[in-house]
Parts: C-alpha cells; structure tokens; sequence
DNA sequence: ACCGATTGTCGAACCGGTTCGCGTGAAGTG
DNA sequence: CACTTCACGCGAACCGGTTCGACAATCGGT
C-alpha cells in the first residue's frame, strides 16, 4: 500500500501519483481521476515518514511543557487542548515534549532528531536558556510568556503585571488597606518564572502607589499548602482584609484556611487574582478575578508559529493580553478592620 | 550535518557509522571511539524521519484524546502528564490526537499515515467505533477504560461499578435513607461513556440492594450546572441527605448549591463520589471519595502499549482498579430528616 | 607454510515519498 | 505540410537513515 502500488493499479508512474495528490503540476483530468479512484478503493494515505524526509517538514509542531513533579493546573490544560485543536484545524500534529532545561533528552530528540517544525514553549522564566537556544538556532518557535528580553521573540503573553495592579486597585477602590499577595512556590520564584515575577512586581508598585500595608508570600501549588499559607497570613497580620494571587491550585486551600478563622468571604475578607475562569467559578464563593484567556493564548501561539514556519523571515510577532477583571462574589468594601 | 557527513569525517562509510551508533554489529574500539568523537564535536543525532522510514518505527504514541467542546477535567490532565512521562522514560514521544469518531481527519492521519507505532485511547464507549476500527486492523493499542465486550483487548480501567456502588454501601453505612446520583451530561450517557454507564449501573444496583430511595440525574460538566442540578435535587426530594457524584467538574456547583439551600456539609448532607485526589482536596470540606489514580493509570497505559509493541502477538493483558474511599470531611451519619 | 575461521569494514539496495529535466504526441500556425 | 508550442507523463535522482552480503586482513591450529 505504498505509492508504487497506486501507481502500478492505476497505470502510470509514480511521480503522476504524486503530483495528482499534491496538485503541484497540472495533471489530465482522466488520469486524475483513475489515480484518485484507485486511492479511495485501497484507502491509500501517504506515509508521513517518507513525506517528511523527502521534503523536510513534519507537519508536526512541539508543544514543550513543564518537567514532571509540578501539579499541573488547570490553565496548562486549556493550554493544552487548545493548542491541540487550532494545530488539527491548521492540518499539524502536536507532539508533546516534557522538558525543564535546554540539555534534556526529550529537548534534544524534538530538535536534534528533527522531529518538529516548530516549537511552543510554556513556563518561561525571565532568564530562560531554553529560549535562548532555540533563538540561537534560529529555530521557529513561540512562547506562551515573555523572557526579560522580548523585543526580538515572537510570543503570546499577559500582562501579568498590569493584571497584579488591577487586582490591587480594586482592592484598594473597595477601602482594603492590608492586603496580602499569595505567589506560586518560592522554588519557581527563585528559577525566575515570568508570571510569579511579573505578578509580584506589579502588586508591590502599585500597592506602593496607592500607600497600602502589604506582605508577600509564596505558596505551594496544593490545597494543603494554600490553607497552611493563609494561616500564616492572619498570623502575621490579623488585620489583613485582603488578598491577591496567582496560584490557582493553592485556591481551594485558602478558602477553607478563611473559613476555618471565621473570615466570612466577602463579607469580612477579599479574594482576588489572576485565574482561569472555570476554576473561578468552581470556588465558593466564585472568584472576582482577572480571567486568564488560556484557549485564545494557545489558538494565537498556534496561529503565530504557523505564520512563522510559512514566511521564514517575517518580523517578530507578538501578542499581550490585559482580561478585566470578572466581577464575581469574592470581593467586597472592606469593614472597620476592628469592629 | 547527516551520516555521511559524519562517514566521511571519520574516514569510515556511512554504514560503519550506523553499526557504531547503533550497536548492532561490532565495530572496533578504535573506529568507535573515532566517530563518537565527530558526533560529539558535530553533536549530530540522527533524523527522525529517516529513521522511521527505514525501519518502520517511529518511536511515537499516539494519545487520542476527547474532542472539542468537552471540557477538560483535571483528570485527563492527569493522563496526560503521566502518560508523556512514562513515555519519555521509555523512550516514546506522544502525539496528541484530539478525534471523536473512527472517520476523523486526525485519526485518519495518526493511523493512515503511520505518524504512530501504537495509539493510547481515552475516554471509552461501551460501543466504541475507534476501539473496533483498531481491533479489525489489529493496531497496537491500549484503552483507558473499557468497552462492553473487553475481553479480547488491551486496557486498563477502574472498576465503575464497584465504586459507586463502595459510595452507595459507605453513605447507607452511616444511615442515609435517600440519595441522588449525579452523572456526566446526558449527552454523554447517551453517547455510551463507559463510566457514566457503569457508575450509574453500580448506584442502581447497591441502592436496590440496600432499598433506599434514590433519584439520579445527568449534570454539565461545569460549576453552574452543578448548581442548578443540586437545586433540582432538593426540589424533587427535600428529604435527600445525601448525594454520589461521577462529575468533578459540577462538584463545585453542587457545593454552592448545599450551601445556599442552607444545608450544611456533612452534618446535614453528605457527599461523595469518583474524583481525582486533588480536586477531591480543593473543595471545602474536602471530599470523602474514591480517589481516581489517574497518574498510575496512564503509567499503567503506556507500560501495556510497549509491551505490546515489543511483542506483537502477546496475549492481551489489561488491569482493573479498584482504589478505597479516602475519608475527608464531606460525609457523615444522617441526621433525623425532618428534625 | 597452508588453510579455515573470525573480525572489521565496505558497497549497494532499500524504505516511500518528492522533484527536476526531458521526451512524446497532439494541437495550433503560417 | 513542416514547424513551433504546449500539455502530459515518465525515469532518475534524492532525502537520510538501516541492513544484508561480500570481502580483506588477521589469527590460531596442525
């Protein structure tokens, strides 16, 4: 069932059959149809190995995610599938790829064994050696965020400063004064993660601006660790009516970390951040909070890369996103922190 | 950068090279040593492509995958994750497929164009077209979950049945008289999910044995159809005191629906089901539940996939899971209905 | 000193497509 | 009717690996 078989049936050469499938030389309507007829019967499908040696494209892109042992959250999934489905809709495959650092097996089989066309990388840090390679090499690629360097990248990102902000404004138009801001674990922190850097910077500025009383936190990316967080916050400043963050996965935690302090949400405590909204609303009561836009930031990484891999010598491009915030149930004027 | 130039950097032929590289021949110490030293300085690796279509393998699973419009639970992340991880320490890449039915484009491509030696297949029917269309091919595969007749084929699953009804005999345990089932969407039941089937069949039967009364409905896989199915809950039988769910994603709706109708969980209204450990750890209170392994399962997948692959004509093997009810706080005796 | 076995390497064919240059027969033209 | 033009299809080379059969050199044995 090669294309030396079609051939054969259907009474001609094999570069006819080739050239009659792909329409890259006129072909005569007859013989036209008796190959296709002949392609239909035996269910014919050209190999995608021959075809990728022969021209030098998988068809195939690499969406390279983050090394095991994280918990997965439930952004990465959106991610995820929307990267899988707009690559389909655009006749790509996706090859999944776990990789932290620029050494690491499955980093190199993407590259060195030319399995891809292309690249998608998520979980970038603001130094990202992973990043700079790839730009090294000239390798089409696209990250979901931004290095520290993003002028001559091509990326999808929010604007995770700016949506820190907001979230401190917000508070701060509702009369909180103390306020915490709950980050991803110190650990990503430290390897210089984007979102948790940006994030934290735009809380700490716009806090400054606006003269309010703030700590920071970081907080392991587990119900038990947000619980264990927020205690330390009404620890540390029984005051605190307040807070903003930005790991998702800590969410359930600190709810029940309030619940369990007798902090009423809204009533007696603010909740606010930088979400996916299908996990906002999943939280009781649903979370105020800047929706993260996961499936149109997979769609346009996808639409980006594609757009790279066909003009090799295209500008950068890029794309960054600001979401409001969704006003939901979390957040509401703060009371006399004493009364 | 390919063999022969390697070949000739060597001064050996290109054949010599592959047999150093791959071992499948000796080769001299001192000629080995020789052209590992050029690969290393060239860091040259070997095309995929080239490689597959020589040897018709391509080191590539397929993961199959549910098609749009579904939202994604936390659970496929799960699989996910666990599957590219396994498959990576195995050497395996994973090709994402997202494809509902047998006549899809991209599972024409995975299968028709030979991207895949094997293909791991997720989110199973009872009649399940995919599932046959590999069987009468007799393609290297592996499901996750089950078909109706699923003795002849290759699979690792949980027991739906046995957990549901382990949910139903733990609630009558602790006295509960009258409780709802709250499925996946109706849409899916029809379509002949494998789990909703067998959960709902398991709750039937446990109930029956156990003779209580008990209603079951089908839920959106989102917060806000949970709520609006906890209020029908209530509305139709005001007594229910307590409820077994299949739907992590509706879990947070029904939570807020308990709460707003006043009932307090667990003292007046228990709940549990099948979910994955870490959402059953997120929501307030913690859910009492079977937990979903869905990391081992994918493990499990990939395990029985290349065992497959290495030995074609294996017997099929699969393995069924059972895992306990974790108690956590969402259960607890029934109190008198009407006091 | 001769012979058979062993060891290490090479050349060629093959996997299944794509693409380039050329030949052939029919149609168009003066 | 001879001559160009064009449309169509063919054969061969190539992509970058793997694998098989053959061959030369070395070795041990008698």
């Amino acid at each position: 069932m090669n294309i030396g078989e079609i051939a054969r049936r259907a009474g001609v050469s094999r570069s006819t059959v080739s050239y009659a499938l792909s329409g890259k030389r006129p072909v005569s309507e007859d013989t036209r149809r008796k190959i296709q007829q002949v392609v239909d019967e035996l269910g014919y499908r050209p190999s995608a190995s021959a075809r990728a040696l022969a021209n030098g494209r998988t068809s195939t892109i690499g969406l390279v995610f983050p090394p095991a042992g994280n918990h997965y959250t439930g952004m990465q999934l959106d991610f995820i599938g929307s990267v899988v489905e707009a690559a389909a809709a655009r006749d790509y495959d996706v090859l999944l790829s776990p990789s932290g650092v620029d050494s690491d097996r499955s980093f190199q089989r993407l590259l060195g064994e030319r399995r891809v066309d292309g690249a998608i990388l998520m979980e970038i840090r603001l130094q990202d050696d992973r990043v700079d390679h790839l730009a090294a090499l000239d390798f089409p690629s696209v990250t979901i965020g931004r290095t520290a360097r993003p002028e001559r990248g091509w990326w999808v990102g929010l604007d995770h400063t700016a949506l820190a902000a907001a979230c401190v404004h917000h508070l701060a138009d509702l009369g909180h004064r103390r306020m915490a801001f709950v980050n991803r674990p110190e650990q990503l922190l430290r390897a210089g993660y984007e979102s948790a850097h940006r994030g934290l910077d735009g809380f700490t500025k716009a806090a400054a601006e606006r003269g309010l009383t703030v700590r920071t936190y970081c907080c392991g990316d587990d119900a038990a660790s947000g619980q264990a967080c927020l205690e330390r916050i009404l620890y540390d400043d029984p005051d605190t009516t307040a807070l903003v963050t930005l790991n998702e996965a800590a969410l359930g935690g600190l709810y029940r970390g309030l619940a369990q302090a007798g902090r009423h949400v809204p009533r007696d405590f603010s909740v606010t951040g930088v979400v996916a909204a299908r996990w906002a609303e999943t939280v009781n009561p649903q979370l105020s909070a800047a929706d993260v836009p996961a499936a149109e930031l997979g769609r346009r990484a996808v639409d980006l890369l594609i757009e790279r891999l066909d003009r090799p010598d295209a500008p950068p491009r890029h794309h960054l996103l600001t979401p409001p915030i969704s006003l939901r149930a979390s957040t509401g004027p703060a009371g006399t922190p004493d009364a």
